[in-house]
DNA sequence: CAGGCGTTGCTGGA
DNA sequence: TCCAGCAACGCCTG
């Protein structure tokens, strides 16, 4: 039986019992295992100026499934005669005095590439360290360790998906068998004068519990997790063929993909577990697809995004940021609040947009449709922005992957076939012509005839009138012209590439705003047949 | 230094 | 449903 000294197991994503090294690590020779989670007010308390119900950094469908994900991990806990801690305020600070206050010899955690937590983690090992508190923190959040790869690639993160396997191999883990339970744990010990609470609820954070509209898409926990794990790769075949870029973005009924990354985001669901099953799936059939499309490709493309995102300074923004191209974007809140807000006037960008707001998650496709829209496609609108917005409405928002791919859809970085551009018309049309998709998030556009449901505004007034929505009073107007505005924006990227090619990448703020100028002055020779012009004029 | 290639573009024709 | 043609990027490889 456990005997020996204190430790404290502190979960921040890596939320579940299976294939978590650290958890076994503090059960190891100690007579009492302290699971520990820190709520932070900062991160976790109503803000009401938000434009979302939620906190300044998360909305409430990321709060509610987090606190979904602690409650299962509790009572997961329970079962193993332990249970889980919870605390409030800053995490550091919480930290560092249960250490002292439970005489904590062994502090274990999952370690975390973020920026936030690198942060926090160095703060927290400083003290441990002076204290000799002993710390274990494996890499188990991702297949490989970020740090290992980026040195056997020469100190560099590698700048495409392939390169991870190459470098890699398969990972050294795949053929042992990982943990997918914890018999017992040895018992919580004395909590002193440390305020234990329970699992909060949403309604006792502050917030409304509002579940008006839809049930929520999603139930947060590792319990939830395993079984829809178990539910995705049940049918082989459809692992076996599964092709990302195949998929339909305007499937909600049965979406077309396994909906396992919010999962994978809090660590419910172990990226490692997961790959496993995949690899046995793939060798039992005869034939598969393979990565970088392949389902288990989806997941080498999660440690592609962990990995650069580690290695690159300033990852998350334009500036400063060595594998970030210098576009100059513009700043129209106006036309970013009309696309976060789901009034563009084009259907299929607005119902993509609701469904993001209500779901927590869209299809890939649908990520990619409304991203380039917002920035590269139509708008010209600073990635960072939509960056946010995402960041705040995903379920499954993860700070690499979602930075990432602003990066890519925008032509930022990894991707720069800039006259490749989603159209906002006909790109949900190939998957959806009746408008399914379109008329279930915007019930208002529910009557009209399938040949103007993605560009109502061409209805004659009388169909308008017969399918009870009159364009430019219950709909809007389409904000831009998508074939003058998406001219635009590849003339100002083919400026902006041409820019950075004459500078050697060296493009200064000074730099960004001549451009800027420059292209002010070109939509005025144009004589007004500029976006900027058509917004003004509120022209469709 | 040229040629091949890159998870997911669009249009129009067969 | 598949394909060519369009326009045309940078990165990697040899």
């Amino acid at each position: 039986m456990a005997s020996g000294s204190n430790s404290l197991m502190w979960f921040r994503k890596g939320l579940r019992i299976h294939d978590n090294p650290a958890l076994e690590y503090a059960a190891k020779n100690s007579s009492h295992v302290y699971p520990v989670f820190v709520i932070d007010p900062h991160y976790m308390k109503p803000d009401p100026t938000a434009f979302s119900p939620g906190s300044k950094f998360a909305g409430l469908n990321r709060i509610r499934f987090l606190l979904e994900s602690l409650t299962d991990l509790d009572c997961s806990l329970k079962k193993i005669s332990s249970r889980l801690l919870v605390l409030h305020g800053d995490p550091g600070d919480v930290v560092i005095r249960c250490l002292k206050e439970w005489d904590i010899k062994k502090l274990c955690f999952e370690y975390d590439t973020d920026p936030y937590y690198q942060a926090l983690d160095r703060k927290v090992k400083n003290y441990a360290l002076d204290s000799g508190v002993e710390i274990f923190s494996p890499v188990s959040h991702t297949l490989f360790n970020p740090a290992e790869i980026i040195q056997k690639n020469g100190g560099k993160p590698p700048m495409n998906c392939q390169l991870i396997l190459k470098i890699a191999g398969e990972p050294h883990w795949l053929s042992s068998s990982l943990s997918t339970t914890v018999p017992t744990l040895p018992p919580v010990g004395d909590v002193g004068s440390c305020e234990i609470s329970e699992v909060p609820t949403v309604k006792q954070l502050g917030y409304e519990d509002n579940q008006e509209d839809e049930t929520p898409i999603f139930k947060g926990g590792e319990s939830e997790a395993l079984r829809r794990l178990r539910e995705s790769i049940n049918d082989k075949e459809w692992v076996a063929k599964f092709e990302k870029p195949n998929g339909d973005p305007s499937a909600f009924l049965k979406p077309a993909t396994t909906m396992l990354s919010p999962y994978l985001k809090f660590g419910c669901l172990s990226s490692r577990y997961f790959y496993q099953c995949l690899k046995e799936i793939e060798k039992e059939v005869k034939h598969h697809t393979l990565p970088p499309v392949s389902l288990s490709g989806q997941l080498l493309w999660r440690d592609f995004f962990y990995t650069v995102g580690f290695g690159t300074v300033n990852f998350d923004r334009m500036r400063n940021n060595a594998i970030c191209r210098q576009i100059p974007w513009n700043n129209d809140d106006e036309l970013l609040a009309a696309w976060r807000d789901a009034r563009t006037g084009f259907p299929w960008i607005d119902a993509i947009m609701v469904q993001l707001r209500k779901w927590g998650w869209i299809h890939h496709l649908a990520r990619h449709s409304v991203a380039c829209f917002l920035t590269r496609g139509d708008l010209f609108v600073h990635w960072e922005k939509g960056r946010d917005v995402f960041e705040r409405l995903l379920v499954d928002s993860d700070w690499a992957i979602n930075n990432g791919n602003w990066l890519w859809l925008s032509c930022s970085a990894f991707f720069y076939q800039y006259h490749r551009i989603y159209s906002p018309i006909t790109f949900g049309k190939k998957y959806d012509p009746t408008g399914a998709y379109i008329r279930h998030f915007l019930p208002v556009l529910k009557d009209m005839p399938k040949e103007y449901i993605y560009e109502p505004w061409t209805a004659p007034l009388s169909i308008q009138t017969k399918a009870n929505c009159i364009i430019g009073k219950d709909y809007p107007k389409p904000i831009i012209s998508h074939e003058i505005a998406s001219k635009e924006c590849k003339n100002k990227i083919a400026a902006a590439y041409k820019l950075y090619k004459t500078n050697n990448g060296q493009v200064s703020d000074e730099d960004l705003q001549k451009l800027r100028r420059q292209m002010v002055d070109n939509l005025d020779h144009n004589q007004g047949t500029g976006s900027r012009r058509l917004k003004q004029q509120k022209l469709i």
